[in-house]
DNA sequence: AAAACAATATATCTGACGATATATTGTTGG
DNA sequence: CCAACAATATATCGTCAGATATATTGTTTT
């Protein structure tokens, strides 16, 4: 358990920060939350969050296609749900952090 | 411990997603991989990962001006370490997942 | 303490990628 | 076949990364 070569960091760094970007965008990561507690529909996103329907749409795509994201088709409705442990992992390790009980606001930076 | 507000929910999520947006880079996820080991000079890093001085200075700078990376002055040179406790969860969590033991190759996504 | 040298930082530019908005197309239920 | 829902295509725009050149800061030697 030591310092790994390089070309193995850079493997590692490269599947981490591909999960990354998919993360590092507002939008999306809100989103995951909301699916993070249960699967929703593609209306009831948009009506949770207020994200205009083309603009939901274009970015459940992108997690589709990252793979962070499934989708089951139940007549008109398609319903949402994580289907990334990866993903799943980093939200709840920012769930820790940012979205702490606010009643303790220890300032642990 | 239920659904947050829209407001609360898009509060934490910009402050995770700044945190994002600096962890998806593949130079500097790999940058704060060294440094969480230990503190490195630029020197140190630079030989150890072949990015050059310039790019690399310019990394260091953005994990600086986000608070990610402290500097400590030695003489000539600056040593670099880990400054932001949110980074290093994150860090770790990606550790786990994607740096894990090459011995066992379970397959959890 | 001044000159020469080494380490680190910054500025500027160019190219590429990613986001948003609008328009359009596909699909399902009545 | 019409209305509602969802997905996709396209164009425009802004942002960010990388390269080179240059500046700054500190150290050592005389």
């Amino acid at each position: 358990m030591d310092t790994p070569t390089l070309d193995d960091l850079r493997v590692s760094a490269s599947r981490a920060c591909a999960l990354l970007r998919v993360l590092a965008h507002e939008d999306r990561l809100v989103l995951l939350c909301r699916l993070a507690e249960r699967e929703h529909t593609v209306g009831e996103l948009e009506q949770a969050l207020g994200i205009v329907q083309p603009t939901l749409s274009q970015q459940l795509g992108v997690l589709r296609r990252e793979g962070l994201v499934d989708t089951r088709r139940d007549g008109k409705y398609i319903h949402y749900r994580i289907a990334s442990d990866d993903a799943l992992a980093v939200m709840q390790t920012l769930h820790a952090r940012f979205c702490a009980d606010t009643t303790n606001h220890g300032d642990t930076r």
